[in-house]
DNA sequence: CCCAATGTGCGAATATATTCGCATATATGC
DNA sequence: GCATATATGCGAATATATTCGCACATTGGG
């Protein structure tokens, strides 16, 4: 864990990070929509500048405005935010975050889904024949 | 996702929290030396001293000093993060973010551990007979 | 062409966070 | 008792983050 973005990032910054993420693209005003105290659109445009600045967002022009997608892909983000969130909270205990993350879900899953899971599970398990590399 | 406390706080004031968590409980030069470009101990007192007026974290006596723990349960906050991770990156959607928790983990699992998760999954699935309340 | 509506950019004020130095307390060894 | 080592707390300087007002396009009507 040694520099996680959301550790490099002022508070305002995060919550723009992760509205966008959210939404996986936003023009300013969704991204405004999105904050917690929302600010003034001129101070949501300031720090997204702030943030293409860093490298942290691109924007594409579409029809009249701008649209503001991540640098970072959202699938890597992800999976960064979940080892933080591994590491930090459950010690790397992969189990009990399974079984927090479970119980969590608002919608149960399918019994595709279940089917799916399983067979994930039984691929990680240590006496399997197929290595990494 | 209303109010999660990762977005009400500053950048450095996360960042101790963070330590504190994934250390369980810390003296003031424990937290210091799990910062990423540690300040002073001085600074890092004054910010543990603001995170306790702002009651997210206690301390307690131990031996000639102090020992910070988190107000907030562990648990709890780990319940909170995970939904968090869950809801901004995977926008709710278990079976990926179980997977991608799966493919973060550092050790393969045992036999037994693969034979929990299983069935955590197959409790999880919306057919079964337990309804929650 | 001119006005209103909609968008973007940036300077500069203000608010907050962050840092540290220094005062103070308590325990330990000589 | 006194010096030294190890703690804590807090004021106040400094650095950063955050906010917004206002200038400047561009578009679409009338």
């Amino acid at each position: 864990m040694s520099n996680p973005l959301t550790h490099r990032l002022s508070r305002r910054e995060r919550q723009i990070m992760d509205a966008v993420y959210s939404l996986h693209q936003a023009s300013a005003a969704q991204v405004r929509e999105a904050l917690p105290d929302p600010p003034g659109l001129s101070s949501v445009r300031k720090l997204i500048l702030i943030l293409e600045e860093k490298g942290h967002l691109h924007h594409i022009q579409e029809g009249q405005h701008f649209v503001y997608r991540p640098t970072h892909p959202r699938q890597a983000a992800a999976k960064s935010a979940m080892k933080q969130v591994l590491t930090t909270f459950f010690g790397g205990d992969l189990e009990t975050a399974v079984a927090t993350l479970l119980s969590e879900s608002e919608t149960e899953l399918t019994d595709e889904e279940a089917a799916r899971l399983s067979a994930m599970i039984e691929n990680a398990k240590s006496g399997d024949a197929e290595r990494k590399q």
